[in-house]
DNA sequence: TGGTAATAGTTGAAAATGTAACTAACAACC
DNA sequence: GGTTGTTAGTTACATTTTCAACTATTACCA
């Protein structure tokens, strides 16, 4: 198993991005699944919804660069744990808005706090050059 | 939809890493996938084995961070296709060496050529400076 | 007004992934 | 030598994701 080719994989941005982000992901993973048994697409629609209020899943799609099916799932899920209500539009019944439940929000600080404090450790790991540049 | 919390999604690393991946990762999954119909499992098991020459799966794993199952599952239908063969260890029957075919070898110089523009394209989006720090 | 197109969101089937249990081969120790 | 433990790799099953088709509602326009 030597080096053969002059390619270097970890030259290639898809692919670095793509470990970089998983390495940085997992330990957060173990969080929101391991304390609320939630998914990576739930902790995303969820925290988009506690920072902007009150969203369509249209929104959430575009906002969070998700497909509509995923945030469509995710939505269900949450809304069957009752960490969300959904509320059709009176002018435009193709629309819902989305909000949190007051539980839902306890559930997103702890999941903030926890968030903060996991970046906390990544950006002490990198220079801090290297975080800005990367923001 | 306005924004309500302080915490920005974008400063979370797991986050904008995620996001970061998967947007630069798009445009070349168009390639493998339009062209060889490849996951992106297979295409990093590919490359692997063009620049290493000659692994095991086990390799393939530790350099590449992916489960076994994962890896097992692109190897055979890598194998499938006739783009790589196997050959038992002779010392050690656990063990199986992988090496890519002449038709692999062309799939890949292929892969990597649009690899390799892929990058330059993403790298001139960006500020050289950046792109050092990031790597 | 009526007919076609567009939009928001859901659903079902197929594909991919993750987890855990499994097989086969070797190692180590008594 | 036989028992137990380890390692490489596969398989089976449950969970997630993707893709395409679908429903319901609104918009456009002749």
């Amino acid at each position: 198993m030597t080096q053969n080719d002059d390619f270097d994989l970890r030259q290639f941005l898809p692919y670095l991005l793509n470990q970089a982000a998983e390495i940085s992901s997992q330990s957060f993973q173990r969080i929101y699944k391991g304390r609320y048994g939630m998914l990576r697409t739930e902790w995303r629609v969820l925290f988009h919804l506690a920072i902007y209020e009150r969203m369509t899943a249209k929104d959430i799609c575009e906002k969070a660069m998700m497909h509509k099916t995923k945030v469509s799932r995710a939505v269900q899920r949450l809304e069957q744990r009752r960490y969300l209500v959904r509320k059709p539009d009176e002018k435009d019944r193709r629309h819902e808005w989305l909000t949190l439940t007051t539980q839902g929000r306890v559930v997103y600080e702890d999941l903030r706090a926890h968030a903060q404090q996991h970046d906390q450790i990544l950006t002490n790991k990198l220079s801090k050059e290297e975080i800005i540049v990367l923001r």
